[in-house]
DNA sequence: CGGAGAAGTAACTGACCAGTTACGAAATTC
DNA sequence: GAATTTCGTAACTGGTCAGTTACTTCTCCG
């Protein structure tokens, strides 16, 4: 179970201190995600940072080198997280179809649990990629949610309820496209629409209508 | 015709100096969407820009007031731009499956054509769209996509190509998403699949899987 | 208990940067 | 061609911030 938003470091005052360097560690990496999330790579502040982990600036420097060293930790904590959750999906009980949903709630709704993660993915955008490509912890990335795709298209085409044809990572990359699209423009969206796209309501029937377009397109 | 990417600032020195006030003004801005497409509001330097742009930051402060009033003329200035475009657009002499087909090639390119623009957008989003929302001058921000689409969409429905009941909004939302998406993400993307998404054989496959996508999902 | 090392604090440094200013040069106006 | 306005330059200011350091306090372990 993930820490929560708000980041508030553990209680060790409370119990007295005592050393507990992979507590602060998270502590850290924490609320190092809030700040980076909400201000950006060169937004964010590392005393920001040190003040709301409840540590200080020393052991950020201790424990990652620099600024950099902790961006790059914090987004592969990120991309850590998202494959763990991705790999406790088990659709093969299903049928292609409800399958297929189930895939685009979660992913969905993954977006819309961690705002942080699309924030975090288009600062990193913005860069390039650079920490992402030199990373080397990042190398198996392949997500598991292709696997999980490819899987139910090969089930779908054999029952024939699937039309035939249909690239994996093209699919992949249309179901990411409209979890995160949505997400990440919400604010320039509800803007412009006059709407806001928060609510539960409209998030429903986003969601609604996006499983309606793939499903649609995937009818033989 | 806009200006190119690369900003270049008008040539003012071979024809000697004279005073234009407006050519400054749009060589500052052009100047400034590069810098902060590239590194973002926080991450753009005004020294930059005012080197850049072949004036000098007294200009700057003289026409924008300061960085945010410059950030924001340039938002506007971008948008104002893909309305133009947009505008330019006529589908009414198209059938309803080639105007959607139209249409989402031209979404798709303008994306291509303007990785700033993207990028504006992200960092604006970052922002949680402040500018956008105390923005006086954009009030009617309606694309003009929205006016094509429900038009296209109701010739199809009349004419039995397209299902009913698909509400214009979503849909443009998922056309902007299919588009979008991919060119905000590029980098991370490319990483990810270990391809380079940014080749035009690669834009060619996505782009016709998106128009896949969009008109398989409108078949009746 | 006592020594070693880990964790914490706050002041400090040096670079950087948004925004200002003083002044000079050019250009327009009359 | 003198007055007035616009434009350009470069130095400056005050604040901010990443990264460092000197020193203290605590914890662990023999």
């Amino acid at each position: 179970m993930p820490k929560s938003k708000t980041a508030k470091p553990d209680a060790r005052k409370t119990t007295g201190r005592t050393r507990q360097p992979d507590v602060t560690r998270r502590n850290i990496l924490d609320a190092a995600l809030v700040e980076f999330a909400a201000k950006g790579l060169s937004g964010a502040r590392v005393d920001e940072i040190a003040a709301r982990s409840g540590s200080n600036k020393r052991m950020i420097y201790e424990y990652f080198g620099n600024k950099d060293g902790l961006w790059l930790t914090v987004l592969e904590r990120a991309y850590e997280r998202m494959r763990e959750e991705e790999h406790a999906i088990d659709v093969a009980r299903m049928s292609p179809v409800e399958g297929m949903r189930y895939l685009m709630e979660f992913n969905f709704k993954f977006c819309s649990r961690n705002p942080e993660f699309i924030a975090l993915l288009n600062a990193e955008n913005l860069h390039k990629a650079s920490f992402l490509k030199n990373s080397k912890k990042i190398r198996e990335l392949y997500t598991p949610l292709l696997v999980v795709i490819t899987d139910l298209l090969q089930r779908g085409q054999r029952d024939g309820v699937f039309r035939k044809n249909v690239d994996p990572v093209e699919l992949y990359t249309t179901i990411a496209a409209l979890g995160f699209f949505y997400f990440s423009n919400i604010h320039t969206l509800s803007t412009i629409f006059g709407r806001n796209l928060l609510s539960p309501k409209q998030q429903k029937t986003r969601l609604d209508h996006s499983i309606a377009v793939v499903l649609g397109y995937l009818r033989p």
